[in-house]
DNA sequence: CGATCCGTTGAAGAGAATCAATTTGCGTGG
DNA sequence: CCACGCAAATTGATTCTCTTCAACGGATCG
């Protein structure tokens, strides 16, 4: 709940930064402005809300270690996961119009996040248009990752849908430096795989068990480690 | 292909102006420059693609009338519907740094549209914040509609799918002025609402059978009509 | 050492896919 | 105006995936 010490707050923006370039370089000034934002370190618990759908205040957020991940819910209390989070992930990012949280965002494993108040983060979008640019990559990629999400729920079968959980998960570790040769430590439960894959829990233990049995992956503990690196090969199922 | 006269080339942009104010008004000079953008009206016919997978250059458009939608092909070439377009929604939109179309769009009916340049949309969305922002909260609707939908693929039956499916596309008519009473055209058939819902044209034909005789709509021709309308929870931004 | 959460396994049943016709609606051309 | 041809809608029978319900083993933690 409390900040690191001040000379370690610069550490986290400039990792923002990092990621905010992604995919086109920030003007000088504009990195310097990032590097300037109130932030806030915070270690937060494993199953906390950090995002409550209909919220209004909600902070800016990027994941600095640790998993994450957005639900809905249905009116009969069932949860559909609709994105995972990981290390470096920024959260909550939205423009000045839209102050309502479509949905809840909760904490997957203990982590460590930088918080930074939305309307310093709006403000600086309004000024400087190539940050304004680059936030809302983080939105249309975001809207990417969901469509592929719709796509594997809507013609997957179980094998299918918790491959590409993996695959998915395996790459966006591996951007963030978390794997060792497709080997990642998977803090979710079956039962979260399930509400992620659209399944249930008990269905997700025999699909993780017979992708063991075929050798298309291995895991130990909560190591999991992907053997079959050919994502098409995994929509074939013809051989089962 | 040939755009209208030059005197009518106006009033579709209008309408652009119009959705890019839904949330928040334009500073006047906005509207000018949105209003002074090179565009072109075309009609194109049902099943034609608007945008490729990949695709570099791909412009920006409004649909004026008619239907469209978004999907991803697995590699065993079954189909996914990740989003419907209905009249008024803006098809296209992204920033100056992504250039590259995550999914296919195609039409769904004959369609109207407009089509402007994107780099004529990218220099606007550089130079005026207030444009970029209300482009940035298209990119943020679509995916909190994405994820609406992930939940509805992910925890509903088909019966829950099929009518989510309808509601959200008659909460969205009505706001485009499209429909009577909770009844609308539904260019869809059987098969695309299929792709749509993750489920057979079989089994959705039996859903919409089984969803007349339970009295929740009724059907003539292609016109549905919603008789038990409950509040869509993909809408829940548009009354905001 | 019990409490609890998670993972594992079994058996039975429901929902959707699949396979296979058949019918309806509609545009087209004779 | 009617016959033809085609795509879409409808229906039936069967198969299979996934869910549901239930129980049990193993780890972790006060």
């Amino acid at each position: 709940m409390i900040g690191d010490l001040m000379m370690d707050s610069n550490a986290p923006l400039a990792r923002l930064v990092r990621r905010l370039e992604r995919y086109a370089p920030l003007p000088a000034a504009d990195r310097q402005a990032i590097l300037a934002l109130p932030a806030q370190v915070e270690r937060i618990g494993r199953g906390r809300r950090l995002i409550d759908e209909g919220q209004q205040d909600h902070a800016v957020m990027q994941l600095l270690s640790g998993y994450a991940c957005r639900y809905g819910l249905l009116s009969d209390g069932q949860r559909q996961i609709t994105g995972v989070f990981v290390a470096g992930d920024v959260l909550g990012v939205r423009s000045g119009d839209l102050p309502i949280a479509a949905q809840t965002v909760s904490t997957l494993s203990d982590v460590e996040l930088v918080k930074i108040p939305h309307t310093a983060i709006a403000a600086l979008a309004e000024s400087r248009a190539a940050i304004a640019r680059a936030l809302w990559n983080e939105s249309i990629l975001d809207a990417n990752m969901a469509c592929d999400w719709i796509v594997s729920l809507g013609r997957r079968d179980a094998r299918g849908r918790v491959l590409a959980l993996l695959q998915e998960l395996t790459a966006r570790c591996r951007d963030a430096g978390l794997t060792i040769r497709d080997s990642l430590i998977l803090p979710l439960t079956q039962e979260e795989i399930g509400d992620a894959t659209g399944l249930t829990s008990v269905h997700v233990n025999r699909t993780l068990m017979a992708l063991q049995a075929e050798g298309l992956i291995d895991r130990v503990g909560r190591r999991v480690t992907l053997l079959a690196n050919r994502p098409p090969a995994a929509a074939r199922m013809l051989s089962a």
